[in-house]
DNA sequence: CGACAACTTGACGGGCGTCAACCGGAGTGG
DNA sequence: CCACTCCGGTTGACGCCCGTCAAGTTGTCG
């Protein structure tokens, strides 16, 4: 999608209908933050780890992934990132990035002074509110992560992916869970999951071969979510939407 | 501890002082905050999963931890909590509990309604920015723990969850991060690094014989602070402290 | 048609889990 | 004051899940 397709600031307003009761008036505030939209490639670093931050970056189209490293170069990918999603809320109130923020597919973005942001939040309760409940679904996300990295075994723990992926893709009206489109790559997976490219394939076939998923290329479809869920060990309660 | 040690709201008004420029008045609302102090016993739920909350929990003494359960039965404890932390902050604005929450020793907690927390937010803007950026970095602290889990081997991983303890102990006034105690069992320490505590057992015997640390019983001596930081590829600056 | 990234497949090995037994200190009750 | 119990910690043998290495294969884009 390029600069010309995206409809200005409306994912991310849409975004915090989803997360509360925000007003007209606060959906006018937020259409007419100051922002520079800027299309860039894949494998964008759009924060990075170290650096003060003093612009938050809203996702207009495209998809992002937030990483950090450890001392043996291994990459631990920690979420992914939908249209509409804010990408450095934390830089509101915490001076340096302790990760970095990188796109996995061609993306338009926004960029937002702090400021314009830390204005509208005294501003309305409201929007308050829906950011502050961003960063809590945010930090729900997170514990399923470790729960999901630390306990569960290779092919629920991607099954799961899949299954938190397609449900947000739906919420976030990108399209059906039972029929989507992966933006990431099996490496990026793997990243994801705390395993290797090599055993993310394994267990993708295995879990085309067990009937959960068909694949093609990277369309993915789930003909029974029951029975997906109960393989991926899903519930969605963590995601808290709406 | 027992109850008659506890000097009230404190340890809450503590953190919120570490947490940003929180006035002298400000502090006096927090200590004024309306609380029912009860002592508890080791073991005791705090918040359980599904269940909605009306009320936030305040860990005066002892120390507690979060936990999700796989459908395996497995456990995976999320964070370890110390005497100041708000233990369910995330149902100021989430309906229903997405874990669980429990003591790990015998502990003393304060309940406070969250209306009161709310007319406390909605009254002073650093109030709510501490309490915001405290859920903030408790977020940063998530991810961190998926990166320990996801892409480290097991001595590091253990290696570093004494490090992020130790630290978090010292910055919250309870002790020196070279000499402290630990108030979780080898099965907690498991339960947190996604091992088993078989392993743990070997891994925390093996950082021994490595001259990392030096253990009697639950006390934890780190002589060489550097060599350990080293060892637990730990780099505290995801704790956002001070 | 060549180059490149992503995906696929097989052989092999190791880190960590599993199972099972034992130890040791703290609390309890006779 | 000593047996009994129980929880937490310790140890060893064995095996499996997943990592490593290495070699294709496929699709895409110039």
């Amino acid at each position: 999608m390029g600069l010309e397709e995206v409809e200005g600031m409306n994912p991310l307003a849409r975004k915090l209908q989803r997360l509360g009761r925000v007003s007209e008036e606060d959906v006018q505030h937020v259409l007419a933050l100051p922002a520079i939209v800027k299309a860039v490639p894949t494998g964008h670093y759009l924060v990075r780890e170290g650096r003060p931050a003093t612009e938050c970056c809203v996702l207009l189209s495209g998809f992002a992934c937030r990483h950090k490293l450890a001392a043996t170069g291994a990459r631990q990918i920690v979420s992914f990132h939908l249209p509409g999603d804010l990408l450095d809320l934390q830089h509101l109130l915490l001076s340096v990035a302790d990760h970095n923020v990188q796109t996995i597919t061609e993306a338009v973005v926004a960029w937002v002074p702090m400021a314009a942001i830390r204005k509208l939040t005294a501003q309305s309760q409201a929007i308050s509110d829906a950011l502050w409940r961003d960063t809590l679904i945010d930090a729900s996300i997170f514990r399923e992560w470790v729960l999901n990295v630390g306990r569960r075994d290779a092919k629920t723990r991607i099954a799961h992916m899949l299954c938190e992926f397609a449900a947000r893709c739906e919420s976030a009206g990108l399209g059906s869970a039972s029929a989507f489109e992966l933006p990431m790559t099996q490496e990026q997976i793997a990243d994801a999951t705390g395993l290797t490219s090599v055993h993310v394939n394994r267990m993708l076939r295995a879990l085309e071969a067990d009937g959960a998923i068909a694949r093609d290329r990277r369309h993915i479809r789930i003909a029974d979510w029951q029975n997906m869920r109960s393989i991926a060990d899903f519930d969605p309660a963590y995601l808290h939407a709406a």
